[in-house]
DNA sequence: GTGTAAATGCGAATGATTCGCATTTGAGCG
DNA sequence: CGCTCAAATGCGAATCATTCGCATTTACAC
């Protein structure tokens, strides 16, 4: 069962198990949106969990840490947004129009890497990417 | 002289040319790092430039409205970043360790762009690119 | 069950950025 | 060159996401 498994990876990373640290863990893992700590808050409320805004963001930190969430914070957006890491190198396609973020798991970046590593003398450890446009829809709009 | 070039700059984007104006473009164009609002404004009260913080934010804000500047925010930096716009194509690597922000002018994505295009149906207009890793300097040390 | 460190709630603080409004300034025009 | 008016500026307050301090509660080891 998938909760056993979110409860095994709070006490991996030597977290206390609490309501909401799983139901963090669970909603995000549901969730085919990114959610800023604030809509995190909403969404536990939706569900009848009453969470203090503190707690959302003390708590998606220590998830963050464990690598059991991303953070994400996108150029348009001032607000951090969190995902759960299903550990799936990808990067983000943004509508400029409508502000959709679509995940792309494809990457065009691993020899340049390499390239850049020689190049540059830096140890590259990763990279972060963002496409910019305009999606189907807002076209045909 | 490029500080008539600057001026022109300011008045064909339909802007006053005000001394604000020229000083932060003038400061920048000869920054060789990124500055935040902030930065500049230490910057220019050491040039003996008194400037208000809210005059450094709406200028730099029509100054890349207008193309002049461009605004950087980067993943690990809270506030927003300026540079002048030299109007070449880059990237930047920067270090985890010491915080170091290095431009990077040559670009990876070209055709894999045009790629994503027809996967997904998006319209890409651009893309923003952050390298990260550790420089050799702090290798070192 | 008990003890203890970690987690939580709540309200206040922080820090970058923006806003409202009164004053000043740039630039076109006579 | 002086006049006019919109644009630019200064200043202080507001905003908004995020963090902090501290008192209280909870999870988990013994």
């Amino acid at each position: 069962m998938q909760k056993e498994n979110f409860i095994d990876k709070i006490l991996n990373a030597g977290l206390k198990n609490t309501k909401y640290r799983l139901s963090i863990i669970e909603l995000l893992s549901e969730s085919k949106e990114l959610l800023t700590a604030y809509n995190i808050r909403e969404e536990l409320l939706k569900k009848k969990i009453k969470i203090n805004l503190s707690t959302v963001y003390r708590t998606v930190d220590k998830l963050v840490e464990t690598k059991i969430l991303n953070r994400i914070n996108l150029e348009n957006e001032k607000n951090a947004m969190y995902e759960y890491n299903r550990e799936k190198h990808h990067h983000f396609l943004i509508c400029e129009n409508c502000n959709k973020i679509v995940p792309i798991y494809s990457c065009p970046i691993d020899k340049y890497e390499l390239e850049l590593e020689e190049k540059s003398g830096f140890q590259i450890k990763g990279h972060k990417i963002e496409f910019y446009g305009i999606c189907e829809d807002c076209q045909k709009a």
